[in-house]
DNA sequence: GACAAGATTAGCT
DNA sequence: GCTAATCTTGTCT
């Protein structure tokens, strides 16, 4: 069943988490209606060392939340129209987070259909984590969530999937101008809904 | 207060 | 492949 991760899956090592990300399931109630969608692509970014990361020598205002206990949602919006959804990892004060930048979708399509104003191809739904949020209806009210506990927004356990079926591939991180070399992408090979795909040409297996 | 940048996307050439 | 759209936040005055 859909058993939620518990605080011991988050606060482990950044990189380490963002992996196991992957293969994970996503889940969102609302009054009526149940979504949810399988992680399929994911970065990572590192407060103490990672000028990319919105923490980086940072600690009031915006980035406040990634400096919770791991497993808080992390929300922020970008370019006048895009909301980006991360889980904070690690211990609290640390301000390390994992950006979720693509799911499959698995139930409430039709929803998600229409939080995204109609748009009916599938592969088009979460293939990115602006089209994420959005499909999901993610917004800044859902910074600071804690994940772990609350009921109606959190990450489970995917027993249907075994570990061995995915392989995972890694490379750069997408769409920054800083620490463009930290290879923190991760996403699961050959799935369809992974942002980007001429991108992935230059990941290595891992 | 003012202003520029930004972990993106859709739509056009 | 290129660019406009659009608004929150951070950084300065």
């Amino acid at each position: 069943m859909l058993k939620p991760l518990t605080r011991d899956f988050y606060v482990g090592d950044t990189i380490e988490v963002a992996k196991n990300l992957l293969g994970k399931i996503i889940v969102r109630k609302f009054r009526k209606t149940v979504l949810s969608g399988k992680i399929v692509e994911v970065e990572a970014y590192i407060g103490s060392y990672d000028p990319a990361c919105h923490a980086y020598k940072k600690t009031k205002g915006r980035c406040k939340v990634m400096y919770s206990i791991g497993g808080t949602a992390y929300v922020y919006f970008v370019y006048g129209n895009h909301h980006c959804f991360n889980v904070v990892t690690g211990k609290e004060g640390e301000g390390n987070a994992v950006l979720v930048r693509a799911v499959e979708p698995i139930v409430g399509i039709k929803k998600m259909k229409s939080f995204r104003g109609g748009i009916q191809e599938l592969h088009n739904l979460t293939n990115g984590p602006g089209k994420f949020c959005q499909a999901f209806g993610i917004t800044l009210k859902d910074n600071g969530r804690d994940l772990v506990t609350d009921k109606d927004f959190f990450i489970a356990e995917n027993d249907v999937q075994n570990k061995d079926e995915i392989i995972i591939m890694q490379s750069t991180r997408i769409g920054i101008n800083k620490g463009k070399d930290f290879p923190y992408r991760f996403f699961i090979l050959n799935n369809k809904f992974v942002s980007k795909h001429k991108i992935n040409e230059r990941a290595i297996r891992i």
